[in-house]
DNA sequence: GTAATTGCAAAGGATTTGCTCTGGT
DNA sequence: ACCAGAGCAAATCCTTTGCAATTAC
């Protein structure tokens, strides 16, 4: 039981170095070829029809990596699988406003940038932009907060 | 191999009867006394906890059911889990509006009002309204929609 | 009595983990 | 050589299915 030597929590930045490996590289290319959100599942089965054959488990660690880098947008599909994309370069915040005193929060809609992309393009709309605007009272402001 | 007598789409309104179960009745007063989304899970541990023993498997049957009939709203946690909440009263369409010739194309974000809902409660705001609206150029508009 | 329903046990499907081997630098 | 990364096998988690026992009507 050798508990003394696992610093494993050794987060040094930029520490020893990350290998720019074969499967990296591949991964990489699939993702910036495509427009669409896929996942781990679907790329693995693009690759072995291609014929390259990477580990499904690398494809998982590799996507949620770079997902967690912020390199990568993702969203849960209906079936449950998590689907991935390469990222959206716009992407601003939007706000919760109390119309009694101002106050302003900054909020972020999970994947709603995703959605509003996928479902501009499936309607053939171009050179999209949106506002996302929620107004409410907030503590302060409302009347007696009872209950809630 | 007897295929004959399978009316599996048996979908006669209100054919045969509905049995009013035990469990059914413990499982709409939970739905109905909770304003937040629930995964079968969270219902299954309720119960255990609240001392009535009902399977989780009927859970999952009768939520997806409910929620299959539109009783029931329902959205994917980040998690994985299926959450579901009574159905929400209000509910209203956005709009994806072309602001070359005002083509109007309703739209609806998955999950959005409950998005907001429940950022809203969390950082205590009442009485909300909000506002989506995406605009861009359709595909008659853009002007020449070469590659996308 | 009879079909609808329950719920255990087991199957399924997505994703993660343990761990050893490989390959980048 | 050294260690980040690959990937097989097995484990987890959520959910569904098979099916015998139960129960509402």
């Amino acid at each position: 039981m050798d508990i003394s030597a696992k610093t494993k929590d050794d987060q040094s930045p930029t520490a020893g170095g990350e290998r720019l490996t074969k499967q990296k590289k591949v991964l990489a290319q699939i993702i910036d070829s495509s427009d669409s959100f896929q996942s781990a599942q679907d790329i693995f089965a693009l690759l072995r029809a291609r014929g390259e054959n990477i580990g499904l488990t690398t494809i998982y660690t590799q996507l949620k990596l770079l997902a967690a880098q912020g390199g990568l947008d993702f969203m849960k599909s209906e079936s449950g699988e998590t689907l991935y994309r390469k990222c959206s370069t716009a992407r601003h915040h939007h706000h919760l406003v109390c119309r009694g005193c101002g106050t302003t929060i900054e909020i972020e809609p999970p994947g709603f940038e995703e959605w509003a992309d996928r479902v501009s393009k499936e309607n053939h709309f171009y050179d999209i932009s949106h506002v996302i605007e929620i107004t409410g009272l907030c503590e302060k402001c409302f009347p007696r907060h009872s209950k809630y």
